[in-house]
DNA sequence: GTCTATACGAGGATAGAC
DNA sequence: GTCTATCCTCGTATAGAC
């Protein structure tokens, strides 16, 4: 937002008036907030501080808490939506939707590397009723009929399909919800920089290629 | 706790002044209130509600919210910590280790099936103090190592070790976290059930064995 | 649209009787 | 050891000036 002098000898902030500026600001500051806190022991003020604005503006431009919460998920939520309503369709083995599956869904986190953090925070406080508006339950029924389908093809082997979603999307995502405190485990790497996450999408392919596949 | 009929016209607690069901009926109502709200937004309140006492107590027998915090992660991670201690030093094949170790770390999270989502949450928020004096790094770094060993030893492909560990553990422990809400995708279907758990095991160490493996 | 000031409730923690 | 009552801080949300 950036800052002007006033007529007294401290700062304050400019009255840009600009919903252009403000209203990504705060949602992008408020995703690292819910990220890092869950929605009930994320604080409003903590968002506003690093969005650069008055609380109050939070108020203004979301009613509520409840509101910015269910924005910021939403806006998390598009990218994986996006990406993955691509890879059903196509007229691909089974073996290749999957994987061409996981690898928009890490695509897809690599470039919203908070948002597993929030999903599985939603999903452990249970606050389900944004799952259901968002249509998360669908990635992991897409990926359990896909499952099927390489089964029933003789692709993948034998196995159930139901676990193997969670499994599969499990493995893409707790790396992101784990990495903050993995860090501690090996000092010397960042699991969040560029050749980390990438390193983190060829292992996850090919742990599930080699863990799905028929043959032994 | 059991109530007993006070000389007015309502209910009272029995005043028991017995430690030995008091402290444990603390603990057992704080893991889950932790476990699903995560430390700041779980209220003491609720947790002496839930084990049938008043607020009180807690700050009685656990000094403050922070203590009683501890205390639930110390009692969580002991199973972990007894049951994955043995895999290693027995002269197995890095093959045989890895899955004992698994095996176990599963049997200890199905015991505890709370514990997986209190120890995300307080990785996810970072509160890495407590990580740090439990020894949950050495986990990771404890299969790691297996890895390695059996990479050296031409039983596992090769791959990067350390996001082999985490992926791991991260397919271990990730269903517990989404289990509440993965429920509401299979509505018929009971994540945490006996028959689901003991399902989710034999699914993992499939999964794993074939995905770690040398031959192709 | 942005700011300041403030109402109001929730929740952690303590005091002190029994 | 257990209970009731209370203090006090923090955080959401609103009111109203500019």
């Amino acid at each position: 937002m950036g800052y002007v002098a006033s007529s007294g000898n401290k700062f304050q902030r400019a009255q840009t008036r600009d919903r252009e500026i403000t209203l990504p600001a705060i949602l992008a500051a408020a995703e690292i907030e819910f990220a890092t806190h869950g929605f009930t022991a994320a604080r409003t003020e903590s968002i506003a501080a690093r969005a650069n604005v008055v609380k109050g503006m939070i108020f203004h431009y979301f009613k509520n808490k409840e509101g910015l919460f269910a924005a910021v998920l939403e806006q998390a939520y598009l990218p994986f939506s996006e990406a993955l309503d691509q890879s059903v369709d196509e007229n691909l083995s089974a073996t290749d939707a999957l994987l061409t599956f996981i690898d928009r869904l890490l695509a897809a986190m690599a470039e919203k590397p908070l948002s597993p953090a929030n999903f599985v925070l939603e999903s452990i406080q249970g606050r389900g009723e944004h799952f259901r508006k968002l249509g998360m339950p669908s990635l992991y029924s897409r990926v359990e009929s896909l499952l099927k389908r390489g089964i029933a093809a003789g692709e993948f082997r034998k196995m159930d399909p139901w676990h193997g979603a969670i499994n599969i999307i499990g493995l893409c995502g707790f790396y992101y919800c784990a990495a903050g405190n993995i860090s501690q485990t090996d000092k010397g790497r960042d699991p969040l920089n560029r050749a980390s996450i990438k390193r983190h999408a060829a292992e996850v392919l090919a742990f599930v290629s080699k863990g799905v596949a028929a043959k032994s």
